[in-house]
RNA sequence: GCGGGUGUGGCGGAAUUGGCAGACGCGCAAGAUUUAGGAUCUUGUGUUAAUUCGUGCAGGUUCGACCCCUGUCACCCGCACCA
């Protein structure tokens, strides 16, 4: 058979959109599969082969369940808000609208092409406002839960973007998107409390099934730790400073505390500091750094003291002296720690810098050379002197500062809340209006959606306003509640927004009175499998169980965790063994491989390239030999009845379907290929094959290869699609083989062979192992000391 | 610094999870076919003089270790002075 590749994919993409073969149905009986990928950003570059690797595996997994009876909803949408398309737009003056629809319409065609069984008729995209009217209704729905605040904070400004950026956002000290410098400055910033649901987020890891690693990942984002909040008191005054610990039982080696420079205890003891200029001096310095800078583990610490004020430490009564350092923030915890400089890194380089003293509370290690961070006995602390396990002195310590009234057992998270706003135009517009009487008021449901209005320039306003603020006529509006004159906000949100729930509007995507229909919200969710980037799995991953998790607690979803199974597929290198970039000049363009190979060669090779979950590297060269596969596949059609088909083939027919079929379901497509081009090289040296098999064969390859499947099927003489014909069974008792070669070894070295039947017992295998002629004539002369046999497996003889 | 991961032929990667290391593919070599190139087919291909040595390195456990343990090196990802 001819491998007319682009006649064959063209003519079965068109087929399957005519029929609507992959729709998935909301009125079915059939037990339901909902398969998830990340949404792209319909970026201007189009598709990259990256998404083809992101998208393949679920792919593979949801053309197996539809061919095993299950109605399936395998959805993709657009994550459209976003910065790239709104510098496109000021760069070139083309409205992001415009834009976008081009972008989507690129992706879209090109996704097409490559022969994925997407539904497209429940495509979503977050810019469109039937979308993002719920986005907004979500919103306003933590708004009224008290979810949504406001405050005034020093945040991460990027001065080129003229935006607030998120921590998340703002890595490295630069911006996320152009890269420049951040500089800290106050701003209004909307927050949600996310960190109202860490507890739920912690717990609900025990319902689901994620890899053991990116469950590690959000429970270290998340950062709960245990500990206690300690009042010391300022020597002099009744004011406590409070500290948060999580070994409060080395309160006896605490020597100094240090506050952060922005504490406001030390603007309402002014008066009381000797050396206040200094310490406004210090504050200015800081000013200047950015979070990032702060936070780098430098062993040059800086920092002043502040003269004037001192602390008691409240177990042992002592006075110690108060430090300001910038390694210390007021974002965490209570803005104040106690230094602990024998057992903490950070408090002994301090403490030898500025010569303080130290002093050992745990055994084990040399603190005249560096702190010791180990476990060992207490010393030094009265009454918990001779305790070795930390966490019955902990207890023992928090006991006594409860009993003392000077402490209490308490909980910290590293995550932080989430910054919600942006300046920017191409977002959500937040729905809310700033009353002069009523404050900050939402707009009511039913004027949703709060649409963005159009305007011609998207320049951020002045001092990195938004520039929505610039429109008059969305501005200014009338109070939803007194009918007053009063303000919009001009904010927008920032793109995590549309794709915390996208998920749930793949379910109903045209409901124009819900966001989705309870009855099909039952029927679909969970999703039970989301593929997508390892680099999502803190941020996303945690935004989107949060808002889901809101949604559940308001009644509105059905299940409590919104993905029942998550995995992650590994990037795809440029072949140089780089990562992919248009600098570097090592971007692989799918559509290239689809114009030159096929999208089935395509598809094969980035499945068969490596293990799924890995990085890899391209190779036009492994591309090639996956186009050999297929043409050697399709070849199979003119060895039909050749001759008869031995019985080694039927066998390994049964084991192939067996070893692809639980291969698929562990992701492992590099085997299940691997399966499939042994049996198709075996089937060649035998010559023939009978048509049944064949039609085994095409279904089993369909998944990876459905263009040459459908065209094999037809010519087959089958009617309907291989695409829905149902997944080949194997016969267990062809799988198992009566006879066994099982290696013989003397003293751990493999010496030779022996062939078994399978059941034989260990005493009979051993026997046929010493009767090998090679084993015999090497055991000659020599003491059995022991016999090892384990059956099916290996003997093992170990002699002198 | 903390957390997670990876390390196997010339290359991408397999290995039933403690039981014959190198499946499958690439590349390479020789041969066939072809006017030639390309394509295709056949055979071979970790290494060694070896019954040798071989899964980053050094130890350990075991009859037996790519797999488990201890130490160590290198690289990748995430978080980052988190108290």
């Amino acid at each position: 058979m001819k491998y007319d590749f682009k006649n064959i994919e063209a003519k079965w993409q068109k087929k399957w959109e005519e029929d609507g073969v992959f729709h998935a149905k909301d009125d079915s009986d059939k037990k339901k599969f909902y398969a998830l990928v990340e949404f792209p950003y319909p970026s201007g570059a189009g598709m990259h082969v990256g998404h083809i690797k992101a998208y393949s595996g679920l792919e593979v997994i949801s053309r197996k369940r539809r061919m095993e009876g299950y109605n399936v909803l395998f959805p993709l949408g657009f994550d459209a808000f976003g910065l790239p398309t709104e510098n496109y737009a000021i760069k070139t003056g083309i409205h992001p609208r415009k834009v976008t629809d081009t972008n989507i319409a690129k992706f879209t065609s090109q996704m097409k092409r490559v022969g994925f069984s997407f539904d497209w008729t429940r495509t979503v995209d977050t810019t469109n406002e039937d979308y993002y009217k719920w986005t907004q209704w979500i919103f306003i729905k933590m708004f009224e839960k008290g979810l949504v605040f406001r405050d005034k904070t020093l945040v991460n400004y990027c001065p080129s973007c003229k935006v607030v950026l998120s921590n998340e956002d703002s890595q490295g000290g630069k911006c996320d998107i152009c890269h420049s410098d951040i500089v800290q400055r106050s701003k209004d910033v909307w927050y949600l409390r996310i960190t109202e649901y860490a507890d739920k987020l912690l717990e609900g890891l025990n319902e689901v099934d994620y890899p053991a690693n990116v469950k590690a990942q959000q429970i270290n984002w998340i950062g709960k730790s245990r500990g206690a909040f300690v009042d010391f008191t300022l020597s002099g005054t009744d004011e406590k400073l409070t500290v948060y610990t999580t070994r409060p039982d080395t309160l006896f080696g605490v020597t100094f505390m240090v506050m952060a420079p922005e504490h406001p205890l030390l603007d309402k003891y002014r008066d009381q500091i000797s050396n206040f200029s200094e310490i406004e001096n210090y504050r200015d310095i800081c000013s200047k750094k950015t979070e990032f800078e702060r936070t780098q583990l430098v062993k040059d610490k800086t920092g002043a003291r502040v003269d004037g004020l001192s602390a008691v430490n409240p177990v042992s009564g002592k006075e110690i002296p108060i430090y300001i350092s910038d390694y210390v923030m007021m974002g965490y915890g209570t803005g104040a720690i106690m230094a602990v400089p024998a057992h903490d890194e950070r408090d002994y380089d301090f403490a030898k810098k500025f010569g303080i003293d130290i002093v050992e509370v745990i055994k084990g290690g040399n603190i005249d050379e560096a702190a010791y961070a180990g476990d060992g006995e207490m010393i030094n602390s009265d009454f918990l002197n001779g305790y070795t396990n930390k966490k019955e002195s902990i207890d023992r310590m928090i006991d006594n500062l409860v009993e003392k009234g000077i402490g209490r057992a308490g909980v910290q998270y590293k995550m932080k809340d989430w910054a919600f706003n942006r300046q920017r135009y191409w977002g959500e517009p937040i729905p809310i209006v700033h009353c002069p009487h009523c404050g900050m008021t939402p707009i009511p449901y039913e004027d949703l959606p709060l649409r963005l209005p159009d305007m011609e320039n998207f320049e951020p306003g002045e001092g990195g306003e938004s520039p929505l603020a610039k429109v008059e006529s969305f501005v200014n509006c009338i109070c939803p509640k007194c009918g007053a004159p009063a303000k919009r906000e001009t904010d927008t949100m920032p793109q995590w927004a549309g794709s915390s729930w996208y998920f749930l509007r793949y379910i109903d995507p045209h409901n124009a009175e819900r966001f989705a229909d309870s009855d099909k919200l039952k029927y679909w969710m969970p999703v039970d499998w989301y593929n997508g980037g390892m680099e999502h799995v803190t941020r996303h991953l945690i935004y989107s169980r949060f808002w889901y998790k809101f949604l559940y607690d308001i009644g509105e979803v059905p299940v409590s965790e919104p993905y029942a199974k998550r995995t992650a597929q590994g990037l795809i290198l440029g072949p140089d063994g780089e990562k992919m970039s248009k600098s570097k000049g090592n971007v692989v363009d799918p559509n290239d491989v689809v114009d030159t190979y096929g999208a089935d060669v395509l598809r094969m090779y980035i499945l068969f390239m490596g293990d799924y979950g890995a990085a890899a590297p391209w190779s036009e060269n492994g591309v090639k030999g996956c186009k050999r596969f297929i043409e050697r596949f399709a070849g199979l059609m003119d060895m039909i009845g050749q001759g008869a088909v031995t019985e080694v083939i039927d066998s390994d027919l049964h084991k192939t379907v067996k070893k692809v079929s639980s291969d698929i379901e562990e992701m492992k497509f590099n085997t299940a290929i691997a399966a499939m081009m042994s049996l198709v090289n075996k089937i060649y040296d035998a010559g023939s094959i009978t048509k049944n098999e064949l039609a085994v064969l095409v279904r089993l390859i369909c998944p990876f290869a459905p263009h040459i499947a459908e065209e094999m099927w037809e010519k087959l003489g089958f009617s309907g699609y291989a695409s829905l014909a149902e997944w080949p069974k194997f016969d267990e008792n062809k799988v198992v083989d009566s006879m066994a070669e099982i290696a013989v070894q003397i003293c751990g070295k493999v010496r030779g062979t022996i062939t078994v039947p399978v059941d034989a017992p260990a005493s009979e295998v051993i026997a046929a192992a010493k009767a090998n002629e090679k084993i015999a004539a090497i055991l000659d002369g020599k003491t059995i000391i022991k016999e090892i046999c384990v059956p099916g497996r290996i003997v093992n003889i170990v002699a002198k």
